[in-house]
DNA sequence: TATGAATGAGCGTTCATTCAT
DNA sequence: CATGAATGAACGCTCATTCAT
């Protein structure tokens, strides 16, 4: 009966609001700014959002709640892998962080947004939840990866942990400002390399070594 | 332009300044708060700075310039040093990154003000250049240590040196938010431990690997 | 100007906005409240009236219309009554006083309403012409009065009507925040006992004092 | 040191803001009206107050606790007065109340907001509770006077302050709304008539009742 | 020079009213 | 006719900055 409404009319504004917040932050964001880039009235955006802190919390936990998916989709960690099966795990961690890293470019005006923990200081504690989110999930895997005898018995779980996800947070601030995505494939090549070496547990490294040791190996051909 | 009549003015509202910016960001800090906890006026502020803004660079410039001389006090790398003083080396890495983290420590409130962009989004070029800065500054390290001989040659320095820095700046992070200083020695040798494995050249991990196999020594063979 | 086609739209539309009104006040009203609390869409409510105004205008101008019609009632003042049936003309007064409080305390909300001028400035000339109004017809009374010699032929019958309507206003304001409804009988008693001795003539006095006197026959004389 | 306090910035305004308010009323009284016709800045406002309601309040409140100082200044009800001083009493209760009705003259447009409640929604209690202040004030004395002997023993006190009051009260609202001061003596005489008779005990009357029956006797000379 | 009162642009939000369906 | 989504003018309040003293 009504004017039915524009189905769209929400989406143009949190694309709208999207954008202006990646550029001004949440707390210079003007309503105004948002609504006009949408071409929708401001009184169309309280139709939509309680208030300008609203149409953020809804971005940035939307996109929390799909990068969270996104970490969870994770083949599981089943118990008694042992290390037989080490090199295709690590292609398996490869695969999944060019999966993330994808999607990490995918929504990369959001995910620099929320890096920045939206510019602003009401929701530092947003980024903060992420970094801790992301890095417990690290942590798990790494202490599933000891258990497992992957690992080094001996790391520390908790620093490995940070410096991990530390190292992953800052590819993706990078990867976030840049304007052609890297190759993902061979970036975490490289990464893994890096960084498994000191995170290996001595049996692995008999099975990875050569593989580090003399690269060209795999190139021979 | 002519020299302030009290010196101390400026260096109260300065300090002032930090501890309202680190509480409430650049945005929501008001001048008025700055100048009250300060003791001063709103007059002797303008007297002093320019905007909010200017007084918000000159703090976050002073770190910045404090922390790269910090960085600067880095041993020289002279070429040359070939493998043969690798562990020394290392262990004077370990002590400098446990004295700039320790005036990290020191520095944890505008530390975590720079990590945090400001909170606004004016300033956030700053905390991409102190990033970049840092990461050249690992870079420049590893290539030189490329040269040496003391880490993998075929080590992907851009790469690295993003997950070093990465992996320091999450660090940071962490412990910027803390309640007690944790035991930076314990952590850097930890740290290095972790991420030596991956960097080191063959011939280096001849030496150090029985430092960090250690632990396996316990294990029957 | 074409008939509406849901008559009951309109009643339960000025139901709603009655209430709404009467809760809030004319401008803290909102015409979505009055929708919502009617069952009826926005638009309803432009369609049967022009404006929040005009609705709370209707409103207050039946009431205003029903007041008066209550008022009208009021047996016609026949010149050449004399004194004789002034007992009897005492007792009808009541009874009218009675009827018309039962009015306002049917209609209590609305009235509350009116006498507080629709808590906006809009219509404060309402209630002045209500109570204007009352004046007048109390001050007609008067005068008829005087004529017939029932009240004191020097009273100010300008001063006496406002006293009295004031007398009569306060009552029903009080009356109108009450939650029991009081003895109106009893209490229009009263207030004859205690007004008409100011106005009544001497002649008028020596008939309707011994009724008033009464309980002084109580005591020793 | 600083620019010294405009001492009359806070009056201008709240003069300003009492004619805007008397005008428009609360709800629609614009800031921007005050300040523009107090020659003040928006900021001004808001230097010396910490809302439109809070200016609006500090009006309001003023006006009550000088009107109630004024009511306080009543000579104390001193019992044992008996019914001797009846005529002085009488006289000086029709001084006090020119002098209560010379001060709603003289601030007759904040009055005017007062008795019709801020024409708002919001402090419609001001008004009652004025209003129940003054009924109280008149019950105290009515009281006062039944126990002297100056009122009818069978006074019902309780509903003759409501209308006592309630004929005060309207008469100030007329008052309030006039071009010129009427003549309060006069006023108060015509009064005290019109109202004594009802309350007077049957010794009173006997001594008032002469005065009123041949108000000539008095003029005579 | 130092002060803090004064300024006023700027923005978030509300809500009466309109109008496409 | 009925609906309720859309509009946008309006207004309260904030706060960086200025400036009279």
């Amino acid at each position: 009966m009504s004017r039915p409404a524009d189905p769209h009319a929400k989406i143009d504004l949190l694309r709208a609001a999207e954008s202006v917040f990646v550029e001004h932050g949440l707390d210079n964001a003007r309503v105004e700014d948002i609504t006009g880039r949408a071409g929708k009235s401001k009184g169309a955006f309280y139709l939509h959002f309680g208030s300008k802190e609203d149409a953020f919390r809804q971005i940035v936990e939307t996109l929390i709640a799909r990068m969270a998916s996104c970490l969870d989709d994770t083949p599981p960690l089943v118990d008694g892998v042992g290390t037989q099966g080490a090199v295709e795990l690590l292609a398996a961690w490869r695969e999944r962080d060019v999966e993330i890293f994808e999607f990490v470019w995918q929504n990369r005006g959001v995910m620099r947004l929320l890096l920045e923990g939206g510019k602003s200081a009401a929701f530092g504690y947003l980024i903060d939840e992420f970094a801790e989110r992301s890095r417990v999930h690290t942590m798990r895997t790494l202490a599933w990866g000891v258990r497992e005898g992957i690992f080094r018995a001996d790391l520390d779980v908790e620093l490995a942990s940070l410096v991990l996800s530390g190292a992953y947070d800052r590819v993706a601030r990078d990867m976030v400002k840049r304007q052609r995505k890297p190759d993902l494939t061979k970036m975490f090549e490289q990464m893994q390399r890096t960084l498994m070496y000191g995170l290996a547990s001595p049996a692995i490294r008999e099975i990875t070594d050569p593989l580090v040791k003399n690269p060209r190996s795999r190139r021979s051909r």
